[in-house]
DNA sequence: GCCGTTTTCGGCCCGACTGTTTTCAGTCG
């Protein structure tokens, strides 16, 4: 995790319950898991924690009238323990006296060593029980001492990989964000399709299912047995190996360097704001510099499809899935979908079901195919039992965006590239929204050349409409929320508008503030008659830094209540790969309480056009279908809605 | 700590790899 540092029980901002916000004790409940790790609880108990977390964070009922009403209780996963924590802690502001026992306990370097590959609970109490070590530090000295070796269940080769481990850690921060994933994916995935003896390889993992950040890469190669030799070797001689870190029978372990691109590996056109969020040039420098870990796994032909399945994942999905197989008598794994035997691995798989790819697998079990990006275990099992998941959108369907710069605040395009690049993209519109005056740093424009702007699009769409070309720009702005709730234009400006992106920018400010401050303040934005579409709703930078603290769940019911009163009030998805925000868990309740989702690629330049993919990717993910995005509307339906719910 | 058409105990998803052992524990996904 980047900046690292201890954990810590949150105190009450507020003298009135609830004290504590669903995502606060979604955090409590992931830590103390951790915590009881550390300490060498059972790992069942630890388990419980960690569902915990999960089924907090993903409620999107009022954690306090779950509470008042004691329906909490009445939730799968959360049972006495947990249930009369949780009541306590959000009705008084108190946490269990064991949960602070914990913290108290546990020295935050422990947690840090955590984040050494191949260093995990039970090694870290040991060494802090034998050794007294307490960071990452003492580690590494006493590895440099060999005082690691001797110990029992430790050796030579465990003392050096820790050192490599810390170095590695040291060197690079886990997670990298989608794009970066995938291109190293889909780079590497197409130059080993490219092998002689490679029947199929896909990309799996959290790539596949279009995660905002990927861990690591997951390959599944399939191929014929008399080949595996001939293709670990040429797998071992591809470009952008920077290292081998093992090499089994049925997988191979590398870390994947920049000399993978042949064109090298430029970053494209970034906004001020979120260059110096990921820190500036340095990161430029330490994103050229990078590495990505890469697993490839070799399987027979006739066992890839289960073998893609299971390493696409999610670890939560794949538990699903293997609970559909044992109710129907059947074990699930990663070679197959089979009876109960003796035998296990590949020589069990000899008995199992036939499948030809993924959907035949889902079919066994009587669901319908669930999309790689759905595959989280957050609803779509049960959706795919009554066949009832979403037409997930795609590329095609968009026919423009909203939310683009211009020269006009902080764009390198003109009004007149960004029309042309759109209409190669084979859009049917697009939507200008520069920055308002307050946001200096990013060039805002005054009211007056705003207004100015209006015109010349005006004359713009004149121009189309006389030589009846289906084309047009919507004129809008992107304007910065003040603190205080109000927007930076006055209301006369802003109603000679198209519509209005209103967005967060003094993050500084707003992530000083208590969540339910933030989230009056966001109604009260809502509710002006001006604003269309909320813009990046948190304000986070994946790898850069968090968004501010705000219930999303209930800004979007606001919403929904404003556009069952026909009004439009969109929400925006950020399509920037740095910012993804709306995240894709509320996208799905976007969906669900009929707010219209606007996916916006923010873009800053004419390549940032293309960024909208991004937001693709994360609305499929989002459970997103046509008509829940404004994107698929036509250039004449979107004007004659914007008109209607004024 | 949670759960229950096997309900107050005894399970809790499954397998590979690694390094340590000589049958297994820890880590990882």
């Amino acid at each position: 995790m980047a900046g690292g540092g201890a954990f810590r029980l949150p105190i009450s901002k507020r003298e009135m319950v609830p004290h504590f916000s669903r995502n606060q004790v979604s955090t409590v409940l992931h830590q103390v898991a951790i915590l009881l790790e550390l300490n060498g609880a059972n790992m069942f108990r630890v388990r419980s924690y960690q569902n915990g977390s999960r089924i907090v964070g993903s409620l999107t009922q009022d954690l306090g009238e779950l509470v008042a009403s004691g329906e909490l209780f009445d939730i799968k996963g959360i049972g006495k323990g947990l249930g009369s924590a949780i009541t306590e802690a959000v009705r008084t502001g108190v946490w269990p006296d064991d949960w602070h026992d914990l913290h108290e306990k546990t020295s935050p370097g422990l947690l840090e060593m955590l984040g050494i590959p191949g260093v995990g609970p039970k090694r870290i109490k040991q060494l802090h029980d034998e050794l007294g070590i307490d960071s990452i530090l003492d580690l590494q000295e006493a590895a440099v001492k060999n005082e690691i070796a001797p110990l029992s269940g430790f050796g030579a080769k465990s003392q050096a990989k820790i050192l490599s481990g810390i170095d590695l850690l040291a060197r690079f921060n886990a997670r990298r964000r989608l794009d970066i994933g995938l291109r190293y994916g889909e780079t590497f995935v197409t130059l080993i399709r490219a092998l002689p003896g490679v029947i199929r390889a896909e990309l799996a993992g959290s790539a596949r299912r279009r995660k905002d950040t990927i861990g690591d890469l997951d390959v599944v190669v399939a191929l014929a047995d008399s080949d595996h030799e001939l293709v670990t070797q040429s797998i071992l001689n591809l470009p952008g190996i920077a290292d081998i870190k093992g090499a089994g029978d049925s997988k191979v372990s590398l870390i994947l360097d920049t000399s993978l691109f042949e064109d090298g590996f430029g970053l494209s056109h970034l906004d001020a704001n979120v260059l110096d969020a990921i820190g500036g040039a340095e990161y430029e420098q330490l994103e050229s510099g990078g590495t990505i870990d890469a697993q490839v796994r070799l399987v027979p032909e006739r066992v890839f499809p289960y073998t893609l399945a299971y390493f696409t994942g999610s670890k939560e999905h794949n538990i699903r899935m293997r609970k559909e197989a044992q109710m129907r008598g059947l074990k699930l794994n990663e070679f197959g979908l089979m009876p109960e035997t003796e035998l296990t691995g590949l020589a069990a798989a000899e008995s199992s079901l036939p499948a030809l790819n993924e959907s035949d697998i889902y079919s066994h079990l009587e669901l319908a195919y669930v999309s790689p990006e759905l595959r989280e275990d957050m609803g779509e099992i049960e959706a795919a039992t009554k066949n009832s998941l979403p037409d997930l959108i795609t590329n095609d369907v968009i026919k423009g965006a909203l939310h683009n710069h211009t020269v006009l605040s902080d764009g390198e395009a003109t009004l007149e590239q960004l029309a042309a690049t759109a209409q190669k993209m084979g859009w049917n519109w697009v939507g200008v929204a520069d920055h308002s005056p307050t946001l200096t740093v990013a060039n805002g424009a005054s009211a007056q050349d705003l207004l100015s702007q209006g015109e010349t699009i005006r004359r713009y769409n004149a121009d189309w409409k006389e030589k009846e070309v289906d084309f047009r720009i919507f004129h809008g702005v992107e304007c910065d929320i003040l603190a205080d709730g109000k927007l930076d234009h006055p209301d006369d400006v802003l109603a000679q508008l198209d519509y209005v992106v209103a967005s967060v920018h003094a993050i500084g400010r707003w992530r000083s503030r208590d969540e339910s401050e933030n989230t009056e303040d966001l109604l009260k934005v809502i509710d002006h008659p001006s604003t269309n579409v909320l813009g990046h709703p948190t304000g986070r930078i994946l790898q850069g830094r968090d968004g501010y603290e705000v219930d999303l769940h209930k800004v979007l019911e606001h919403m929904a209540e404003h556009n069952d009163d026909g009004r439009l009030k969109a929400v925006e998805l950020n399509a920037s790969p740095y910012r993804l925000d709306l995240d894709w868990r509320l996208c799905k309740r976007a969906k669900e309480l009929g707010v219209p989702v606007a996916i916006n690629p923010d873009a800053h330049s004419l390549a940032g056009l293309a960024d909208i993919s991004y937001g693709v990717m994360i609305g499929r993910k989002g459970w997103l279908e046509q008509k829940d995005i404004l994107n698929s509307l036509g250039g004449a339906d979107l004007q004659r809605l914007m008109e209607e719910r004024r």
